[in-house]
DNA sequence: ATTATTCTTGAATGCATATTCAATTAAGGA
DNA sequence: TCCTTAATTGAATATGCATTCAAGAATAAT
């Protein structure tokens, strides 16, 4: 017996940003060999093939995604006050001149999703669940009285995700804070009034 | 002299179609072939290259959705209630099958943007005239008391285009009216509260 | 009708790139 | 220490695709 060598999830996190940077399609083997470090044959050992690698990124992504979410809201706060924190931290995302300016679900969602079923459900899946998870924090609101107790959590949540997806696409014509911040107070303040 | 034979429009909208559905990479000059009925001679000789035929698609979609926007707002009725029909409209446009539920621009953005420097530009400059379309139209709801003396008309331009940026997004992964159309509902009251 | 000019045609070209594979190397059990 | 098993290596392969080009066809001017 003998074991992989390299560290799978180190390998994940640099295919991801990889990704994230150029897309599927413009991505080529070779750029994920510089990558990754591993050779042509390795990855399609460990992974079956390029799109094997593709999902497993995805998949790492999400998972990332999930554990800073629940590390964000992981306290004994106000929800609202939790949910400002978790928008500046997006905002600073879309600022950054690195790879998390976009958001891998949405960008692979985007190019891939009208030909590639199999992709378009794992990204549709995990949009859902950030999207289920948001609603659960309007839910702690409603439980902390900081909105009225008639709220539609599952709507709020859906209005944030679109504030959400519309703030990274204006980040990529207007990356600036002048512009973004004023956006995303306004979206917080629509959610949260009475 | 011999006048080109093909209609330079109806290619142009044929081949728009093709990008919008698969993207430039995932286009093959094949598909544009059987898409606009021109052999590859033919598109070589009247647009260079692949993505000549692309830039020249995107501005062909600039005119057409520059003129759709005119004639929606080409009378004297409230600026709200055309901003109304607008939104309408898009919603309508993410509900359809076809390819216009993307939009071209910030599709291509998303795409090309990080390493075309030239699609980066034209797109964010379409982009940001179709800001500035809505900016007056906000001026003409100001100049008819329809929301404050004090709004800001390039802010809320550009909150509306973040709203239909996500709109769109989120059509993606949930594609029916009684999602969309509360979210569009909300979006417009967020921009014309007192 | 003739000719010059330009467009059209579609097979051929060359290149980029995803994938394979046989040889090599290393690990762990007997 | 030896042997079995599996990972690594990177050159070779095969394929798909953008682009070219030379021959043919159509147009308009003379």
């Amino acid at each position: 017996m003998r074991h992989a060598e390299f560290d799978r999830e180190r390998v994940l996190r640099a295919a991801m940003c990889t990704f994230m940077v150029n897309g599927f399609s413009k991505t080529s083997m070779q750029d994920l060999t510089k990558a990754t470090g591993l050779h042509p044959g390795s990855i399609y050992c460990a992974f079956d093939n390029k799109k094997g690698l593709f999902i497993a990124a995805i998949e790492q992504y999400q998972q990332d995604r999930t554990d800073q979410f629940k590390q964000l809201f992981a306290n004994d706060r106000s929800a609202v006050d939790n949910l400002s924190d978790y928008l500046a931290q997006i905002l600073q995302e879309c600022l950054s001149c690195d790879a998390t300016k976009a958001c891998l679900l949405t960008k692979s969602l985007s190019e891939m999703g009208e030909q590639d079923e199999q992709i378009k459900q794992i990204t549709c899946q995990f949009l859902q669940s950030w999207h289920q998870s948001l609603a659960q924090v309007f839910d702690t609101a409603k439980a902390q009285q900081l909105i009225p107790q008639e709220s539609d959590s599952q709507f709020l949540a859906q209005y944030l995700v679109m504030g959400i997806y519309g703030l990274r696409t204006v980040a990529n014509t207007q990356p600036n804070v002048e512009v973004l911040q004023p956006l995303a107070d306004k979206l917080l303040a629509d959610l949260i009034r009475q």
